[in-house]
RNA sequence: GAUUCGUUAGCUCAGCUGGUAGAGCACAUCCCUUUUAAGGAUGGGGUCCUGGGUUCGAACCCCAGACGAAUCACCA
């Protein structure tokens, strides 16, 4: 890759600053006292300290200069005064390394004293600087002014996700949704803690990816010989820890699935399980409840929360609604007792679409995907899935067409999801055969048979309840972020292309003097076969041209010369 | 996967009807001892995403491709 201008500088500055004797890539600890913020939160006229932190801001005026210096918390301004920098004769540490050698993005440690400006900035006077870190790329540095508004900011999604450190460091909103992030998974790690439920981790490389309905990624283990899964959920293996006698269980599960991209999807994703044994899930719900109060509180000291237009209390209890009754309340139809037959007739007249392979409990998932889900903003639970939905789950106590699970829905959106877990072995037996049949028919999302799942229930599971949450999507909607990629650092990208460079020995092997190479990939032939595609004529002119105007210091190429490539 | 839009300097973006590629910031040189997105002056910097085509002439029009974004469909 050709280096711009600026990064041409930038190295040129780096040997002049090996040159004057200073490493720019010094191996000692430097020992910091302070950071920005605290130093801008509580001044403390006169206090010596020591910081560092990368140079965003400079602005020199002579004798004197002021610059920022950014570190982990914030900002603080530097004033750099020459005749206290360098006291003696020689000036060259603030003519020449500070001035010329510097550049915005470099690390420095600095030493000197707290002071307020003649315009009340709280500052740092500097009384010596060490070089911490040279940078070789420019910063894009964004600025702004008293009243908020954003001055070149550094904006592109790709650029933002291929390069988040550039991201991170530039943009302090992304840094703080990040930080919120962290906050959000150890508030609820401290919640779960305290009901004393054991933190977990169980496989993410799988022979049998159970546990729900998605298309797996695939891999293969070279010793065993054997395919190999990576998870689309830890479930089977959490209710088999339960099996072994814990009273709760959960895990932060990284789950992976081979499935669309975009705004709300990435192909690997973070759920927290959890499992409680001689529970059910109207107990998960008040659970649920109250986790969710407790995370708002901790890391937005408020259960009101804006998403998007919306706004959205978090404060308990959440509304509670079954599914039928939900669609009685949207569409004024009572689904409760029809057949399949009915149930097609009444997806007609919705304009719902249905096809051949669906059976009741898809129809009434659709009707409800169609006419209700979005419609739930405030958060509310949605409760007695149709049994087909899901295999895993215990039937209703009160109508065997139904299961006992919930999904919290939050503008709009799925949050979380619930069972009374199915503890029936035979039950689970028959459900998963049913499974089998579906993937037989096609469906290729339907759940692979754990035979040793069935075999851990047979030797007996409490009643438990289990729920998992979408850990991206809570941090979405307590960030008010619209796409998953803003609360990934490392959303899944294509990846880059990168330019390698010429291939030497092909331009070597038709003859091009090895000082030439460069020159002529840079010059557009890019491969060797490009070069000699042409006419030697108009290659010697193009190259020619080429050295004359980026100033070659090369003799320039004679016709006879470049002819013999072409032989 | 479908549709729409986009890709021009390190960053953010203009670029009229097809006629010499622009601005601000950043960068370089010089001047300046307390500045507040921002002192002054001067200057350098471009594969206009790529490849074809039309044309005397293409950043602009046509075709193909790459990459991205938004909307929609499926999934969390």
């Amino acid at each position: 890759m050709a280096l711009s201008e600026q990064e041409l500088i930038r190295r040129e500055s780096l040997k002049k600053i090996i040159e004057k004797g200073i490493n720019p890539y010094p191996a000692p600890q430097f020992h910091v006292s302070d950071y920005s913020a605290d130093l801008v939160s509580n001044f403390e006229d006169g206090k010596d300290v020591t910081i560092a932190g990368r140079l965003v801001r400079r602005k020199i005026q002579g004798k004197a200069s002021f610059a920022d210096l950014q570190d982990s918390k914030g900002k603080i301004q530097l004033y750099f005064n020459r005749d206290e920098i360098c006291p003696d004769e020689d000036k060259s540490m603030y003519n020449d390394v500070f001035k010329k050698l510097l550049d915005l993005g470099d690390f420095l440690g600095i030493k000197g004293k707290v002071f307020k400006t003649m315009v009340g900035e709280i500052s740092i006077q500097v009384e010596s600087f060490t070089v911490l870190s040279k940078a070789l790329k420019p910063l894009p540095l964004p600025k702004i002014d008293k009243e908020g508004n954003v001055y070149d900011a550094f904006n592109d999604p790709e650029l933002r996700y291929r390069r988040r450190y550039v991201d991170l460091v530039v943009n302090d909103h992304v840094k703080q949704t990040f930080i919120k992030r962290s906050k959000i998974i150890s508030s609820m790690r401290n919640f779960l803690n305290q009901k004393e439920y054991l933190e977990v981790e169980t496989p993410i490389l799988q022979s049998i990816p159970g546990g729900a309905a998605a298309r797996p990624f695939i891999t293969h283990h070279n010793a065993l010989d054997v395919p190999l899964y990576l998870r689309i959920a830890n479930e089977l293996y959490l209710k088999r820890l339960i099996v072994g006698g814990f009273e709760g269980v959960y895990e932060f599960a990284k789950d992976f699935r081979n499935e669309g991209m975009d705004r709300t999807h990435n192909p690997e994703f973070t759920q927290m399980e959890i499992y409680v044994a001689y529970k059910d899930y109207l107990w998960m719900m008040d659970f649920t409840e109250e986790m969710l109060e407790t995370i708002c509180l901790d890391v937005l000291g408020t259960t009101d929360v804006k998403i998007g237009e919306n706004n959205i209390s978090f404060k308990r209890p959440f509304k509670r609604i079954s599914m039928i009754d939900s669609i009685k309340e949207h569409t004024g139809i009572d689904i409760s007792k029809m057949d399949e037959t009915k149930l097609k007739e009444t997806c007609k007249k919705l304009n719902v679409e249905v096809d051949e392979t669906m059976g009741k409990g898809k129809m009434i998932d659709e009707i409800f995907g169609e006419k209700c889900e979005a419609t739930y903003i405030q958060p509310t639970f949605i409760t007695d899935y149709p049994v087909e939905m899901s295999p895993l789950c215990k039937k209703h106590r009160d109508n065997p067409e139904l299961t006992e699970r919930f999904e919290l829905m939050v503008n709009g959106k799925e949050l979380a999801n619930a069972y009374s877990e199915l503890n029936d072995p035979i039950d689970q037996k028959e459900r998963f055969e049913e499974q089998v049949k579906l993937a037989e028919k096609g469906d290729d999302e339907a759940m692979f048979i754990d035979q040793d799942f069935v075999r851990a229930l047979e030797y007996g599971m409490p009643p438990t309840s289990g729920m998992g949450i979408g850990i991206d999507r809570l941090c979405m909607f307590l960030t008010n972020q619209s796409s998953i990629q803003e609360v990934l650092f490392f959303p899944q990208m294509k990846p880059e292309k990168w330019d390698t460079g010429p291939d030497l020995n092909a331009y070597k092997s038709l003859g091009v003097p090895e000082e030439w190479i460069e020159h002529i990939y840079n010059a557009g032939y890019v491969t060797a076969t490009s070069l000699v595609e042409g006419k030697p004529t108009a290659v010697h002119q193009k190259l020619n041209g080429y050295r004359k105007k980026n100033k070659i210091d090369l003799a320039p190429l004679q016709l006879a010369e470049v002819e013999a490539w072409f032989s």
